[in-house]
DNA sequence: AAGCGGTTCAACCGCCAATGA
DNA sequence: ATCATTGGCGGTTGAACCGCT
């Protein structure tokens, strides 16, 4: 009964490794690189399951590992990814620089639960348990689901990209500003344009940060990806605020357009033709500050400022010096209002 | 100081998807 | 197309540690 064992087992060692094998591992690995794990072990010497040989290394001995406790910002990054992606261990510690999937799953298990659960959050749904969610509370919550769909369809589309990103894929999308200012986008299959190789980097999961975003540092027109958000939501846990990144010409923001705002998605990589796909399913409207990506689907006039005009955020004053942009966040809110609320909630927690 | 229960975290296990023959 | 191998992932375990009585 049973599975066989990933490999032979007799007279291997298992339990906590030795200063000597971390060393022995270290050596060879110096030497030769993390090449086969199964042979590795005996041709460094080692007792050990080539299993276990990788887990050491990956986990422990390897040079780019930041150990010790984690700060709050990683705490509030691990909470948030959390929240859409659930126990996606891999994945959320490609967010976080230097920190294993190991590690973050045993923070998440030892102190990030239960500080939940003290907080009366469940940490699995990280919904407020039952009693009393305000109406705001549970507009919040939709949305959350909301966001945690799209962030699921997103993953799907990743993993597709990862399978073609050896393929010149062609791209199937022409598209048309709508001049009439609905702000819907028209995608056509006429053009074959290959996508640029796919970044070697994980692709950001930024949606959470757009989910609970205000701005912070008001972005320019072609410059939204240069943006910090900080949390506006005050039924949020003050654990699920910011992410920051500063990665100008690698990112596009995905907005409903319409009488309300509601920023649906933030890609680092704008390449994820399948998000657009899913976009054009939903009328949604589309910016990019990346040149090449522009060209690839065909029409740089959907760039801003048409497209937030049409959107009807023309009278959003966005300066560089100041908080000016609007509420949005997964409340699909107004364009302005409760700026100085959130500026203070935010800075009442950091 | 000893005993005990709770907590932490390194490490293992089984499963699954990707890959190559 | 199929199958064996391999790497990677998430769940779980258990020894070591900690703090209280």
């Amino acid at each position: 009964m049973g599975r066989s064992p990933c490999c032979e087992k007799v007279g291997l060692k298992k339990g906590p490794w030795t200063p000597e094998e971390d060393h022995k591992l270290l050596a060879y690995i110096e030497q030769y690189g993390p090449g086969s794990w199964r042979a590795l072990p005996a041709q460094a010497g080692l007792q050990r399951c080539g299993k276990s040989c990788r887990f050491r290394w990956k986990n422990y001995l390897r040079p780019d590992i930041k150990r010790g406790k984690f700060g709050l910002q990683e705490e509030q990054t691990i909470i948030q990814l959390h929240a859409l992606l659930g126990n996606r261990w891999s994945v959320i510690a490609a967010h976080l620089p230097k920190r294993t999937d190991n590690e973050i799953k045993n923070h998440w298990n030892t102190h990030l639960k239960k500080k939940l659960t003290k907080m009366g959050i469940d940490p699995v749904t990280h919904k407020q348990k039952s009693h009393a969610l305000s109406p705001n509370q549970l507009k919040d919550a939709a949305n959350l689901n909301h966001m945690a769909q799209w962030e699921g369809a997103r993953l799907e589309a990743e993993a597709r990209l990862i399978r073609e990103s050896k393929l010149q894929v062609p791209n199937p999308f022409q598209t048309q500003f709508d001049a009439l200012g609905s702000a819907q986008l028209v995608y056509e299959a006429t053009t074959t344009v290959p996508l640029p190789p796919l970044p070697l980097q994980p692709l950001c999961l930024d949606v959470l940060t757009a989910s609970h975003g205000s701005w912070l540092k008001a972005p320019k027109y072609n410059d939204f990806a240069t943006c910090t958000f900080a949390a506006t939501s005050s039924s949020l846990d003050p654990l699920t605020s910011a992410l920051d990144f500063s990665k100008k010409g690698e990112a596009c923001m995905i907005m409903k357009a319409g009488a309300d705002l509601e920023i649906i998605n933030y890609f680092q990589d704008p390449k994820e033709r399948m998000e657009i796909e899913l976009l054009q399913l939903q009328g949604l409207g589309y910016f990019t500050d990346h040149d090449d990506y522009s060209m690839a689907i065909g029409n740089e006039n959907i760039l801003l400022p048409n497209f937030m005009e049409a959107a009807g955020l023309g009278d959003i004053s966005f300066d560089n010096s100041n908080i000016t942009g609007g509420n949005s966040g997964i409340v699909a809110g107004t364009c302005c209002g409760n700026l100085e609320e959130n500026k203070n909630y935010w800075n009442s927690i950091s």
